[in-house]
DNA sequence: CAATAATAGTACGACATCGAACAAAATTGG
DNA sequence: CCAATTTTGTTCGATGTCGTACTATTATTG
């Protein structure tokens, strides 16, 4: 890598980084108890791209260990946000459900959501989201795509 | 926040959120023994900004309570990366200086990213970035600000 | 079909994160 | 000055993350 070109890749990270970070903790913010953003991200999930999906799959669509995964599935069932039943399929597996508790803190959610970066919106505009967000897109493709 | 707002904002922190993600996942395993992202940032920071820097003044800048950077620092003195002194401006105070091997180790690391996101400079042009660095800059400038 | 390998999920332990409470020192306000 | 408040850093406890090892089940292969 040429010398002219870490540091420009390596800025583009480090804000990214920091993005990333000052948006959890301003989301989090809104959560009640001990959610945290994992256990809305699941939510999300099964919501958008429809329950019933097992455990592991979750696992790699999310980037974690499923060990992590495990965890925060035991939450949300605990909390009555899920329902984990056995894979017809394949007896070594789970599927996981949402449940209308699930849904409903998953709205309330996003309302909050909205709540919380509504006042963005003003100072940063669409424009520049509408910009940006290919690039990201395609950043992250790249990047997944390279994690063998 | 109009309805047509939500969703574009909502994609474009999940996909900076994964990007920190995939590319938090791939710096840390290029890093020896137990060093996280967090060990590195700190070494990376007192060389950038300059070292002799209180604990708190440290916290501030990466955003992160302060307990959870004592126990940063203390994985690094541990390890003689860096060394933990007295402020002689404020006795319940310290300052924090980079050792000779805390120098070494963030030139390593920093080797270590350049061969590691080496490969992408050939699928994510330098033209791209500079394109949104800008973006971003502003986005995490104002997300700073807004954190009371 | 049996033996082997691969896969799904979990238990456990090491470590990270972070809020609450604390002690020590500095600052403020009378 | 002195008392009250604020600030700095740590300790402690609860929880999250994740690698290793394990069990149960399924897939492969000779």
């Amino acid at each position: 890598m040429d010398d002219d070109k870490v540091p420009i890749l390596f800025a583009m990270f480090n804000e990214i980084g920091i993005i990333a970070q000052l948006a959890r903790a301003a989301f989090e913010e809104q959560l009640p108890d001990g959610m945290i953003l994992p256990h809305f991200t699941v939510l999300n999930h099964l919501i958008r791209v429809g329950d019933g999906q097992t455990p592991l799959a979750m696992a790699r669509a999310f980037q974690v260990p499923k060990t992590s995964l495990t965890h925060t599935l035991a939450v949300l069932e605990d909390r009555g946000l899920i329902d984990m039943r056995p894979n017809p399929k394949d007896a070594r597996s789970k599927c996981v459900w949402i449940t209308v508790k699930g849904r409903a803190f998953r709205n309330d959610a996003i309302a909050a959501l909205s709540e919380q970066f509504g006042p963005l919106e003003a100072e940063f505009s669409q424009e520049r989201i509408v910009r940006m967000l290919p690039d990201l897109t395609a950043l992250r493709k790249l990047m997944d795509a390279a994690r063998d």
